[in-house]
DNA sequence: TTTAATGT
């Protein structure tokens, strides 16, 4: 059986993206959320526009043309290293140090030492119960494949009152014991917040997720951190956000998560979420934090889906396309 | 059910 072997590293320059377009939105966030009626005027930062992104499309990886409804088959696919094609069916968010694993795909942001953004590909299978695969046998443990310049370690976490924080979830990954594994590289945490956040509200909408395999054959998930501007008293907007341990892993003031559903006819309905890094009241329904893909786009640098118009989306956030 | 830190 291939082990790190598998791990390929694609290495490919870094491609500047820098889509963020500041000055849209004014009004300041608080920095507890509301009890109730979150809503996109608690997004301060994230850019609200009425249009889509026209950007062309570009996928290093040969994208095979025969339809995969299904992962049913994901050994045989990961032996042929025809596994990422598949995650990645519709296109790369950006091209900055892509890492590919033996079930999900990362790329890292040297800079914050936490990663631009990481990509999954879930079924049923691959998030159903599954005995063999057990998550009290993971390590967290430092990606090797990053410079030690680079590389957040665990000691950078350790009394820093941040989780070590999933991006691709660890409960994404049942197939096999080795792709759970995977998940615990740091290259693949942000510090979160723990109680109030990590453990509660992000775990909710990580488990929304994957209940979405019982709708969609197939669905396509991206996650990344973001680093949202603020107004201060000078009436100025900044980017403010700490960094932890002696390697400055930086805080993320906000996660996203940009999923796609494929429904077994083909067609594809959308979901976009933005939650702030920190303690969420239990009572605020996941809803509240849906907000324009667009948005995350500008606000990120990055394009989700690029491979796919989306005209060809029938809905988006649950609403009509 | 899934998250994860802390302290012995």
């Amino acid at each position: 059986m291939s082990k790190s072997v598998l791990l390929k590293y694609i290495s490919i320059g870094s491609v500047a993206a820098c889509g963020y377009l500041a000055g849209i939105q004014t009004e300041r966030y608080k920095n507890v959320l509301p009890q109730n009626n979150l809503n996109l005027k608690n997004m301060p930062g994230l850019p609200i526009f009425g249009t889509v992104s026209a950007a062309t499309s570009f996928s290093p990886v040969p994208v095979p043309d025969q339809s995969l409804a299904s992962a049913t088959n994901a050994l045989e696919l990961k032996s042929t290293g025809n596994r990422i094609a598949q995650i990645m069916k519709y296109g790369f968010p950006g091209l900055d140090n892509v890492r590919s694993f033996s079930d999900y795909v990362l790329s890292y942001d040297r800079r914050n030492r936490v990663a631009h953004w990481v990509f999954e590909h879930l079924t049923k299978d691959s998030v159903k119960y599954n005995e063999a695969v057990d998550r009290s046998k993971c390590d967290f443990k430092p990606d090797e494949s990053i410079h030690k310049y680079f590389r957040s370690e665990n000691s950078d976490y350790k009394k820093s009152g941040y989780d070590r924080g999933h991006l691709a979830a660890a409960g994404n990954h049942k197939f096999h014991q080795q792709h759970v594994e995977e998940t615990f590289y740091l290259s693949n945490m942000a510090p979160q917040v723990g109680r109030g956040f990590n453990r509660d509200a992000w775990n909710k909408l990580e488990k929304h997720v994957r209940n979405l395999t019982k709708i969609y054959a197939n669905v396509y998930c991206c996650t990344g951190p973001l680093y949202l501007p603020k107004k201060e008293n000078d009436g100025k907007n900044y980017v403010k956000y700490e960094v932890i341990g002696a390697n400055h892993v930086a805080v993320p003031t906000h996660f996203f998560k940009v999923v796609v559903g494929e429904l077994s006819n083909g067609s594809l309905e959308m979901e976009a979420y933005v939650m702030p890094n920190q303690v969420i009241n239990d009572n605020i329904p996941l809803t509240s934090f849906q907000v324009p893909p667009d948005s995350v786009e500008r606000a990120a640098g990055l394009l989700f889906f690029d491979n796919l118009s989306r005209s060809k989306i029938s809905k988006i956030n649950g609403k009509k396309n």
